[in-house]
DNA sequence: CTGTTAGCGCATTCAC
DNA sequence: GTGAATGCGCTAACAG
């Protein structure tokens, strides 16, 4: 059993109110009574129970953060640079695996509402309709991440997944590449959608139709890229692309393995570019060439936003923050030289 | 603003004793007067504030999980067994990176604590004796996951940590090896110790002497491998072992990435053996061959373990379970025929 | 500056 | 069966 405020009340001889003023620096108090009280606490080694504090201020140090799947290493690595951010602010992180399911985030997010939570990180791509109704009714700080918002109804980080993957279809191009398939995720995504403008966009710059039997709308995972890179390599033996272009590096690593099961070796027959630069993209045979995420920035970036959006809470203000990507150059793309 | 027991006992012209009475099921309430409030409770979407309930009750269904880092796959896709189960059963997961920091496992401890958490997975290797501390004087249920306890007194759930190993470095033998280098953790991890007496004793029990220089103890990551190949195959050029042993298929992709930097190849020049199985492990080139642990099993029998110790609170048992593993036979490990 | 009191939202004892 | 009253541990008026 824990002491509680009337414990350090009695034994330092002063009111609770007292003990709840020197605590909380809330009231002045005389210096001779506060050097008492902190005596008390330290001996007893008391600290506030904070779920009745929560019950009162409506503030729990607690921020929920919705993701797709942990079990994905960009996910992971941006969740351990949000909960770094957060624990060095007294913050503790309410982890939360949806699956993108719109049914699941709104039950969560109903849930970190009752359980007064401070704020919220949503990687969910766009803010969905239920989203944006949960928001304007609740007033709890948000962050989408992983999201750009043009219309500045919400805060968000993200780098410009339009510009990265315009970029990573124009590498390939200016390598000579012409015919560039597409492994993407689910096209409900809003990042999906922006993200295949891009590519497309990069290709009609240059000339080039879109080949829509080319574009694989699966999911972020190696699995998905396998299944992708199986099918476009099995049926068009003679007349597949010279370059494929996924949106993350689990795609990538299963696209090649598919094309080696199919006899094409990377980047010899076929360039695959990959996306967010995960450790293992760098250390893969061959080495990945891809688009680089800040992914711990965009992390402890996240929370940043949310802590500042929470200290100027009622502000209202919105923010919103384009965190620059790259291409990293590697093993797995080739120049076309015919 | 959302709705309070008072408004639904007032709205159903009961009290709010009644109200809690029907919700919680705690007492007998006539059909009429429940079927009264349940109606008025739907129509106006009510549930109870769990921070008010939990300030009562001392429950909170949260569960706290201290892991030394989520951006590891094995520990995310654990972390993904975990999660999973508890939303199931209505219990929210409090995430904790630790990096295996004993004094932040003791601080997260006692934040959970007085969160009122339901209990606690620590992923820590072996119980600290501050933990033991913690754990006896706080009486919060609590499963050590990754870690086999002998003494029966706190549950636990792993596979045999020393077994896999020895069944790594006797796959190894078997192959025909007699010089094989062991990659580990870092020493201070019980885990570690269990590993490296594993590998020790497959050795004795086959008649090889182990060389102190050719263990490497660092983190359980790619980078890791990857220096403790450079330092191993740098320094022993000629006199290099056939095959290296690790304790995760990162470390192992580390391995195999260095001895490829020092002209060997894997795993014509030397084998390597991963561990854990993660995705990429299949997916690598050569396919690692590896020691598979049934990492969702072990995630999600951990939350089945303190959800039913959670219900049976009181009873104090223990349970100890160890799930199997098994070698993934692959491309990474060969045999030796000279 | 300090103490007394009310109340956050709910479960629960005690009367009826 | 049901209602009134008490309190979980704390903060925030309100007095003094």
């Amino acid at each position: 059993m824990s002491y509680t405020i009337k414990d350090v009340a009695r034994l330092a001889d002063v009111s609770i109110a007292t003990v709840s003023r020197v605590l909380n620096r809330s009231k002045p108090v005389s210096p001779e009574v506060r050097e008492k009280v902190m005596k008390v606490v330290d001996e007893l080694g008391y600290n506030p129970n904070p779920v009745a504090r929560t019950l009162i201020m409506k503030e729990s140090t607690l921020i929920g953060v919705l993701i797709p799947d942990v079990a994905n290493t960009f996910i992971s690595m941006f969740v351990r640079g949000i909960e770094k951010e957060l624990i060095q602010h007294g913050y503790t992180t309410l982890l939360c695996n949806t699956n993108g399911d719109t049914d699941v985030e709104l039950h969560y997010l109903n849930l970190l509402r009752d359980k007064y939570v401070d704020g919220v990180i949503l990687l969910t791509s766009a803010p969905k309709p239920e989203q944006i109704e949960f928001f304007n009714k609740n007033d709890v700080p948000v962050i989408f991440s992983s999201h750009t918002d043009k219309d500045g109804r919400f805060s968000s980080i993200n780098i410009d997944d339009y510009q990265a993957t315009y970029d990573a279809a124009k590498y390939l191009i200016e390598l000579g590449h012409r015919s560039i398939a597409f492994f993407c995720g689910p096209m409900d995504y809003y990042q999906t959608v922006r993200r295949y403008d891009g590519y497309k966009q990069a290709l009609a710059d240059h000339g080039i139709t879109a080949r829509p039997e080319w574009v694989f709308d699966k999911d972020y995972n190696l699995d998905s890229g396998y299944k992708s890179g199986m099918e476009l390599f099995a049926r068009v033996q003679e007349d597949h692309p010279t370059a494929v272009c996924c949106v993350s590096d689990m795609i990538a690593i299963g696209a090649i393995r598919a094309a080696e099961d199919n006899g094409l070796r990377v980047p010899e027959d076929v360039s695959v570019m990959g996306f967010d630069d995960i450790p293992i993209a760098g250390a893969y045979r061959p080495k990945i060439t891809t688009v680089r995420q800040p992914v711990y920035e965009l992390g402890s970036g996240s929370a940043q936003m949310l802590l500042k959006q929470i200290r100027e809470k009622g502000t209202g203000s919105c923010e919103s923050r384009v965190l620059p990507h790259g291409i990293i150059e590697r093993e797995s793309c080739r120049a076309l030289t015919d």
